[in-house]
DNA sequence: GGTTTGACCCTAA
DNA sequence: ATTAGGGCCAAAC
């Protein structure tokens, strides 16, 4: 299985509510440096996709998408819908990685 | 098959 | 605490 598939799979554990992040996507199949990687398989999801592309944000917390097919607020309100406070700080969305953060089993 | 490009991340200052 | 700089990896050219 290539590298984009392996990251669906993962991509899918995350469950309904929580949030992961780039880096820690990637260290759970196995590459832990992939993390810029993740981001490129992410931007070629459509907003309407069955995969939960909305449910993974930087190690800051914050919704890291500059996309112009998707936008920002679009993942923002995916988020929200599914119970995820999502903050409007300076220009950008933030999460609370304590609350929300979804850890990969070893 | 070398080079460029990001929805990234860690480190050092 | 904040931030510029450099490293990383898979895809697309």
């Amino acid at each position: 299985m290539n590298f984009a598939k392996r990251a669906i799979v993962a991509l899918k554990k995350i469950p309904e509510g929580r949030v992961a992040t780039y880096g820690l996507l990637a260290a759970s199949i196995s590459t832990p440096r992939a993390a810029r990687a993740i981001g490129l398989v992410l931007s070629k999801f459509k907003a309407d996709s069955q995969i939960p592309w909305y449910r993974v944000i930087n190690s800051k917390g914050m919704i890291s998408i500059e996309n112009l097919a998707v936008p920002k607020q679009e993942q923002a309100r995916r988020l929200q819908k599914e119970g995820v406070r999502v903050e409007f700080r300076n220009g950008n969305y933030w999460v609370d990685l304590k609350k929300y953060l979804w850890k990969f089993k070893s």
